[in-house]
DNA sequence: TGAATAGTGTCTGTAAGACAATATTCC
DNA sequence: GGAATATTGTCTTACAGACACTATTCA
């Protein structure tokens, strides 16, 4: 007779953040230092237990890590992947299902929470568990997506112009994009809107249209959670 | 002062599998009559507890429900996503790790077990639990990832002819493909092999060369598992 | 007016799809 | 030879990138 569940040992249950923001002409990603043992005092992904009492699901237990840890409710919140395994955590065999938000620079800043460090992920990160591999991972699902969505229009903030967006994908993409196919693709996805009579004016030069995201784009995270 | 996280209870920490595969000139899911409560004797996906005294990981947790439990060791199998919540379990707060796979029909035929039932995924499934959303995210992920990768070549058997390999893409896509970039796009990916002398002859025409997928497409189950 | 960046029009090469011709088998 | 499907060649059209021109601001 196999033995019960409630007889086996249960794996150890937590939620990891991947934070990406731009910052300084880079990607970023958001650290803290951990207050409880393991890897205590050490730079690491924001993370905790999920509140059987409290959370929704994973996707909520992640919203409030990230809102109790650093002050920022981010626009955008997506499953990334489950980390699980014995060694991967010494507190035992550990589930971490792992989420990414992506956060323009000024929301961050916002916050205004010394405890929040920022880290360029394109050098080694040294973090604690497998939070390096969990980067990684985020930031090449962020690379893939950016191809053919909007997602890179979470990183950069409320209103943009079009110049400032195009450098951003240029930045996850990591080369430089041709100024006329950038345009008709953005106007082919149809997710912007023009902000009547906003203009960015930045020096001695023609002032640039704002935009933001139009509103079916902006609900796409509430979407996303609910089953599509 | 805040409870540590042993004083609180814990989720039930399960894996589903979404196993898919082509008959009938259709994409169908397989499912198990349930041996145990909740739900005992309907028909649902495959699942079961981690067992965190042999369990590698969650990878290793799915490969082992699904060879016990149906005899298949599928070619392919990778993470879909994670489910959770206080109800879509009566047993309480759960967390549910599913992995998707693709399998070519003559496996489920090899396997011979006759427990295991073949639902068409584009009719309604009434399946328990969460299940149907499972499914269907599956075959979403499947449809995405079929229009840039060698994914449907997982469902087509060991050896197989081109017509035979675009219907399956046929079927994923749910339209006609075009026979000349069809041909194109899966030169150029440059994945399979033509078998020396191998030819398929199913009539009063001509015989179709037999292809296989080459020693580096077939071993990227290992390497997605390892982090890439 | 000149410098600097924003925004648009046009040309050209590449790639995808349509169409059609050829190849090979069995009857 | 005729039917049926496999495979390949060629033409046409759509789209992506290169290039260049116009627009608008400030100094």
């Amino acid at each position: 007779m196999k033995p019960d569940h409630t007889d086996l040992p249960q794996p150890i249950c937590t939620v990891d953040i991947v934070l990406l923001t731009v910052r300084d002409d880079g990607l970023m990603v958001a650290t803290l230092k951990r207050e409880h043992a393991p890897y205590i005092g050490r730079s690491a992904l924001p993370g905790g237990y999920i509140h059987a009492d409290e959370d929704a699901n994973a996707f909520g237990a992640a919203m409030r890590v990230i809102r109790d840890k650093t002050g920022i409710v981010p626009p955008y919140l997506e499953q990334l992947s489950t980390f699980s395994g014995p060694t991967r955590d010494p507190r035992g065999w550990s589930v971490s299902i792992v989420h990414y938000a992506l956060v323009p620079g000024e929301l961050i800043a916002q916050a205004n929470n010394a405890s929040v460090q920022l880290l360029p992920v394109d050098r080694p990160l040294a973090l604690p568990f497998d939070h390096e591999l969990m980067v990684r991972t985020a930031v090449e699902r962020l690379r893939n997506k950016s191809q053919y969505s909007s997602l890179p229009c979470f990183l950069a903030g409320e209103t943009f112009t079009l110049p400032q967006l195009q450098r951003i994908y240029e930045l996850l993409m990591g080369e430089p994009l041709n100024k006329v196919s950038f345009r008709r693709k953005i106007t082919e996805m149809d997710m912007l809107e023009p902000i009547e009579g906003g203009f960015e004016t930045a020096g001695a030069h023609r002032p640039a249209q704002l935009y933001r995201l139009k509103a079916a784009f902006r609900q796409r995270l509430m979407l996303l959670e609910r089953g599509l």
